[in-house]
RNA sequence: GGCGACGUAGCCAAGUGGUAAGGCAGGGGUCUGCAAAACCCCUAUGCCCCGGUUCGAAUCCGGGCGUCGCCUCCA
């Protein structure tokens, strides 16, 4: 079965179709590095990481690249401010994002272009559109012919006159037409600038995309991913200049991940509502983070509220037991004929499914719940064996994907607690139940969970 | 003002024509020394409202109401 993905430009869910059989190319916008990341970057990271895994375990060769905007307006007031180079800054940032999409089990891009290593393709590539007509100096900045492109304010569903209505005051008398974009910037002084065929500047916004994405990924590719609000002015812009560069489309599918909000309201620098992923990251285990994020569909909105969270690490609980339990079971056996049966036996196929229907990972999440409900009816069953043998091989197909299960799955790995436990379980065998109660409690006290069970009793550190 | 999205149980959330997934919270049971865990049963005759199309609509069409996003830097 094909997987079939929403296609932000055409409006419409269709088959994936690679240029290349077999092989799907990626481009997804990254982050400008002047600032801690936030809940909102780690979306489009983690919905990105779950669509490569999932191209991935269905066979395809997937090239995936993210850049960093690592010369921008706020990077240069950023660094003024800070009192640092802009580079400097930029590397920090980087870093740090870096290390925190480890935290997410986010896989790093095939490539991670930065703007400024990549100068001289940039300018190369104005040079072209300049050359073509699709590119003015003046000044010695270049701007992009936006009237040029009679499909201008499609991707964004937008026409050019009616947007302009809007336009904010200040517009660079050397523009041609107002709704003309910059593509070079003329050097200011204290900027950082690099030499080009119109004097000392530094690239626009949008034209490194256009740029990086023809540099490593080619003259076309299967999909152009990053945040909704992405789409105008950045996404439209680049495909102008894309379309204007190559004389063709170069994005096959264009897909946008929601925004995250809080209270309903888009989290956002100038309001002071977003949320620090460093800070989250002191309070959640970064598989729970992830997933929260993958437990909503990726195209809509997710209101951010903690008390969300926390049911959902409340609901991811329960899947870890189960892990626990399965985590070393055989390989199933003999198959008997029951629902909960055939629910475990069929189990990947539900979920592959519900993955290629433009990844729906809520969706994927439901049929792994359902699978470890039909786990525990087997066991209750008298099919323990059979069932966790195949609750085992079906946490890490799921797993594969949705990377749920927490890096550390050994528990009692702490010596008091094990002592604790011990002692436990000989008061119990002399029904000291008060002693038993006590210990209990002092586990409990400690983080641990007690379960009791047929064939003994197991702890388990909450949180892992 | 223009363009676009969304509105499903107390809360979160799938579902785009065939009679409401899943999770959290809640109630009742089974099991257990007790508790926890687990399982079973229950919890939306209804999917913002009003019309329409259809044998049949949460899903399609029209009109409202509400919320949000973009139009300016933004994942």
């Amino acid at each position: 079965m094909a997987i079939r993905v929403y296609d932000s430009l055409t409006r419409q869910t269709r088959p994936l179709e690679p240029r290349v059989p077999g092989r799907v190319s990626i481009y997804t916008c990254g982050v400008t590095p002047y600032d801690q990341s936030h809940l909102g970057h780690a979306r489009p990271a983690v919905v990105w990481d779950a669509i490569r895994r999932h191209l991935m375990r269905r066979g395809y060769f997937v090239t995936f690249v993210q850049n960093f905007t690592d010369i921008d307006d706020k990077l240069i007031r950023r660094a003024a401010e800070l009192g640092r180079s802009v580079d400097d800054v930029a590397r920090q940032f980087i870093m740090e994002y870096e290390r925190l999409m480890d935290q997410l089990s986010v896989m790093p891009p095939d490539f991670a272009p930065r703007v400024t290593d990549n100068i001289e393709s940039i300018v190369a590539y104005i040079q072209k559109l300049v050359e073509q007509g699709g590119a003015y100096a003046a000044e010695g900045s270049v701007y992009f012919r936006v009237r040029n492109d009679p499909e201008y304010g499609k991707l964004s569903g937008r026409r050019l006159d009616e947007m302009l209505e809007g336009v904010r005051v200040d517009v660079e008398p050397e523009k041609e037409y107002p709704g003309d974009f910059a593509l070079w910037k003329a050097a200011q002084p204290e900027e950082p600038a690099w030499p080009s065929p119109w004097g000392a500047g530094r690239p626009g916004w949008h034209i490194e995309c256009s740029a990086m994405s023809q540099r490593y990924l080619g003259d076309a590719f299967d999909m152009h991913g990053g945040g909704m609000d992405l789409l105008f002015p950045h996404h439209e812009n680049e495909r102008a200049q894309s379309r204007a560069y190559l004389g063709h489309e170069a994005v096959n599918v264009w897909i946008h991940s929601g925004l995250i909000t809080r209270g309903g309201v888009k989290m956002s620098k100038s309001l002071k509502n977003g949320i620090a992923m460093e800070q989250l990251l002191e309070r959640y285990a970064g598989h729970v983070l992830r997933t929260y994020l993958l437990s909503v569909h990726y195209r809509h909105p997710l209101d951010f509220e903690e008390q969300n969270l926390d049911s959902w690490q409340t609901a991811l609980e329960r899947i870890y037991r189960l892990w626990q339990d399965v985590q070393e079971a055989p390989a199933a056996g003999t198959l008997v004929a029951a629902d909960w049966a055939a629910s475990l036996v069929h189990f990947e196929e539900r979920f592959l499914a519900a993955m290629d229907d433009d990844f729906n990972t809520a969706k994927a999440f439901a049929e792994v719940f359902d699978m470890v409900t039909a786990t525990y009816r087997g066991i209750n069953a008298g099919h323990a064996e059979m069932a966790k043998g195949l609750a085992r091989r079906n946490l890490l197909a799921a797993d594969q994907i949705l990377r749920f299960l927490p890096d550390r799955t050994e528990f009692g790995d702490d010596r008091l607690a094990e002592v604790l436990l011990a002692r436990r379980n000989q008061a119990r065998k002399d029904k000291n139940f008060a002693l038993a109660d006590v210990l209990r409690d002092t586990l409990v006290e400690a983080g641990y969970e007690v379960l009791d069970g047929a064939d003994g009793t197991r702890i388990r550190r909450l949180g892992q």
